[in-house]
DNA sequence: TTGTAAGCGTTATCAT
DNA sequence: ATGATAACGCTTACAA
């Protein structure tokens, strides 16, 4: 913990004024004698550069901040594992904000940018940002990234990805394993996932041709144990033969409750998680699961973001990740 | 992405001094009449003070890193999911280092503490360090606290678990099912949590008066699929009536390979895995494991760390965790 | 090539 | 109570 030397203690040492200890510092043309002295003396001293003091100076932190509602899911791990290495590769360090889906946390998070304590920031919004916030988005101290959709004309980057493709697909499958009763077991409607996934449930079984069956809705939350609770409120008032659940923990719920009443998962029930996590293969049958490409989205966004630190003018762009579903045991059966 | 007011700007705006600005932001004993034009002013501009240049002076920088080898491992999750609030609720952010295990790079995130560009640092070492490093934590520009053991004497907070007493709870209950030939797949040997359980490991079985049989021990990664594979392995040549896994990726990866040499578990092999992640849980059969206390571990390092952030002076502290046993369905064949 | 000095946005000391 | 000013550690004109 000893007080590290700065680059006046160098140039003391070196015999030389700061400026040149900069200037070698930095690679700048200097006297070959002149860089073996401040190398020297710095080498010896174990100069290390003050962070703070540097970003003063530069107005570059060198750091991304990536805001998401929970660290606890696997979705949004797989968005850091991805986010990370990205960041590393460019010489950035990344600041992790976990926001439990409060909304007052999110803009806090927005506002706090102007602290200058992050170059950028990737944001994955999950109540989503209400009209009268949109001017904070676009007016944000430093380039945001949302990975999640934005109202047409925000003037950020943003990576989605189409749920109601993921849905359908999900739907199409299920249809065409003959299953005509299917449920749905879903997280918050004020969330944007929600929402978003309430709205292709009821899209795509009209596109199927299959009536939209209140009792065959749930609305719980985006856990575990509410999707087993959600699951046996469902099983009460009906028998679904398919269930499709907007997360592989709800779906790991809807297991849960399935086991519990005896239910056979594909043969009674056959059974969709979504965001494939890892979770999807962990479970026993193996989860059938909707992929919405977090880590792609993760990847992508980081991108995005490294991108615009170099080029702050450029048009915002819009990555869309495609939806695919991912076939296991729990609704073909074989493992 | 306007550019911020300063506390000049509002000394401007407001008809006062820079320092009346300051004192008036930071409550200072200022005139009535002079905080109301202050805080009028920098109400208006949306003043947000510059993190770069209050850590330049103070010294502090409110962020906290946490460096460990894998977000994508459960166990890190865990303790991410904890240090997290605690450090919130502190007014600290927290920088997220993955280290993919290599020495190179923990040592790396040691030497760049000298940036200063954090207060302190947890770290959860994989490989650990070896003696000739240990002056480096031992010396380290900020506080460190260390998740795992470190050697006697090294002078930083520590948290530490006893993973030997783990896998005798794992083996004595394995033998008090009556099992006796207990196979063991072990990550790498040169990680410390690898060397940790292989010397345990054979402790234990001394203790319960059962020979070691190198058959029966197979060393692979902590991954899944590495934990398929050595299960394969170990397989080939001996049939073990339990298994006890590093980890519970491992332990899923024995699963994996036990449903496909059609050996039922936990009928003809008892599964236990260690450190009861969510995945043990999640597997079916679920699985017995070792809690190493993950959760506790974080939360009980990022509280040594701001205590050491307010009393930089005070001994160094080592807390440990005791394990625990986790019985489920892997070993004790109920649901 | 090198040194002097200004400035990044704060906080804090010192006069006033 | 307030203002002028130095200082934090660095980069960068500008002069020499």
């Amino acid at each position: 913990m000893a007080q590290g030397p700065t680059i006046t203690t160098i140039a003391a040492r070196a015999g030389v004024s700061i400026a040149s200890v900069s200037r070698v510092l930095n690679g700048l043309p200097t006297r070959e004698d002149t860089i073996r002295k401040v190398m020297a003396a710095a080498d010896e001293l174990g100069y290390v550069p003050n962070a703070a003091a540097r970003s003063l100076k530069s107005n570059r932190t060198y750091q991304v901040a990536f805001a998401m509602a929970d660290i606890g899911n696997p979705t949004y791990v797989a968005m850091v594992r991805e986010i990370q290495p990205v960041l590393k590769a460019a010489g950035y360090r990344l600041v992790l904000h976990s926001t439990d889906g409060d909304v007052d946390d999110e803009l806090d998070v927005l506002r706090r940018l102007g602290e200058r304590y992050a170059d950028g920031l990737i944001i994955s919004p999950l109540r989503g940002f209400a009209q009268q916030h949109l001017d904070l988005l676009a007016g944000a101290p430093a380039p945001v990234v949302v990975i999640g959709s934005v109202p047409q004309d925000t003037p950020v980057d943003n990576v989605r990805t189409d749920s109601r493709t993921g849905v359908r697909l999900a739907l199409e499958h299920l249809y065409g394993l003959g299953r005509r009763s299917i449920g749905f077991l879903n997280g918050p409607l004020d969330t944007i996932p929600g929402a978003a996934r309430a709205a292709a449930y009821t899209d795509a079984l009209a596109a199927l041709g299959l009536p939209y069956d209140p009792d065959l809705v749930e609305v719980g939350d985006f856990y575990r144990a509410a999707g087993a609770r959600a699951a046996h409120r469902l099983l009460e008032r009906s028998r679904p033969d398919a269930l499709l659940c907007a997360n592989d923990l709800i779906a790991l719920g809807a297991l849960d409750a399935l086991r519990e009443e005896r239910l056979r998962v594909p043969e009674d029930v056959a059974l969709v998680g979504m965001d494939d996590t890892e979770l999807a293969t962990a479970a026993w049958p193996t989860l059938t699961s909707v992929s919405l490409g977090s880590a792609e989205r993760g990847r992508r966004a980081a991108e995005l973001l490294l991108d615009r630190l170099e080029d702050g003018a450029a048009a915002p762009r819009i990555v869309t990740v495609e939806p695919t579903l991912v076939v296991r045991a729990s609704t073909e059966g074989a493992s």
